[in-house]
DNA sequence: CTTTACCCTAGTCTTTACTCCAGAGTTTAT
DNA sequence: ATAAACTCTGGAGTAAAGACTAGGGTAAAG
C-alpha cells in the first residue's frame, strides 16, 4: 500500500509517518518505480507498534529503542523489555509527583483567596508571589 | 545593582535574566553610562515573583498575565486572579490524569511480564504492544 | 487529454525555556 | 598598566513532535 492508505489505516497525517521515518522508525519495504513509498502489512503493524508505545507515554525516542528489541526479541531478555517499562512508570511517577507539588501550592494560594469581586489591591495571592510566604514548594529532585 | 549581583541573588544565570527581559517580563529602571543594566530592590522583588509563579507551575506566559495584573491591582478583582489559579490547577489536573492513564497502562504491562532473564521472544510486554491488547488507553480528552 | 487526487524532496516554522557563542567595551584589582 | 572579571548585543542552537510550504512528478477517472 502508499502512504495515504497507511496513514489512514491509522489516523495519523502523511508528514507524521514521513516525520518517522526520518527519525528511524519506520521504513517502507520498497519504493515504487517513480519513487512511491510502497508498505506492507508488517510496516503497517510495526506503526501500530509505534502509536501505542507513544499512547502509554513512550517518547519517539524511546520508542525507538524498543523497537530495537522488537526487531532481535531473542537477543535480549524479558526483564531487560520489563525495565524500560518500569524506568518509563518511574519517570511518570516523578512527573505526577511536580505536578502534585504544583497542585497544592496553588491549592493554598487559592484557598486564602476571597475570591470576590473585590479590588486586588490586597489579593493575598498576590501577596503571597510577592514576598514568598506559604508559596514555599521545595521543587521535586529532578525539576527543571 | 547591576545584572550580576540580580542573578546571584535569585540564583538563576544572567542569560535568564536577560531572556526573561526580552520576553518582557522585567525592565531594569535604568542603565549605565556604559549601557550596564541597573536593578532597584523592586526589580529583584519583582524577579522573585517571577521564580515564586514559576515554581507553582506557572509558564513564563502566565506569569507575564499575572505580571499585569500586579503592576495595576487595582483594576481587577480577587475574583479574577483566584480564576487564574484555578484554571491553573485545572490544566495542571488533566496533565496528572493524563500521565496517571499513563501509568496505569504501563503497570498493566508490566505486571503481565515475567520479568524473567528469559528470551524476550514471548515477552507479553512486545506481544501487547504489536497487538493491541490490553493497552486499550483512550488518552483524556485534550491528550495531543 | 485533462482534471483531480496523490506523492515526492527539501526546507522552514511552531512552542517553551533557556544556553552558548563571538566579538567588543568596561571596571576592578593588582 | 595590565589582567581578570564583568557586561553588552545579536544571533544561533537545543529538545519534542510534528505542521506547513513550495515546486514538481505521477496516477486514476472522466
Amino acid at each position: 500500500m502508499k502512504i495515504g492508505e497507511l496513514v489512514k489505516l491509522h489516523g495519523i497525517s502523511v508528514d507524521t509517518a514521513r516525520f518517522y521515518e526520518k527519525k528511524g522508525l519506520i521504513q517502507p519495504r520498497a519504493r515504487s518505480y517513480a519513487g512511491y513509498r510502497i508498505y506492507t502489512a508488517g510496516d503497517s503493524e510495526r506503526l501500530g507498534f509505534i502509536l501505542r508505545a507513544k499512547n502509554v507515554g513512550f517518547s519517539l525516542e524511546q520508542v525507538r529503542e524498543l523497537l530495537q528489541i522488537e526487531d532481535n526479541r531473542s537477543a535480549w531478555s524479558c526483564e531487560h523489555v520489563k525495565s524500560k517499562v518500569d524506568e518509563k512508570m518511574a519517570e511518570i511517577e516523578a512527573q505526577i509527583t511536580r505536578l502534585k507539588g504544583f497542585y497544592s501550592s496553588l491549592e493554598r494560594l487559592s484557598d486564602a483567596c476571597c475570591g470576590g469581586p473585590v479590588s486586588a489591591k490586597a489579593c493575598s495571592i498576590l501577596d503571597s508571589l510577592e514576598t514568598g510566604d506559604a508559596v514555599k514548594l521545595k521543587p521535586p529532585a529532578g525539576a527543571e
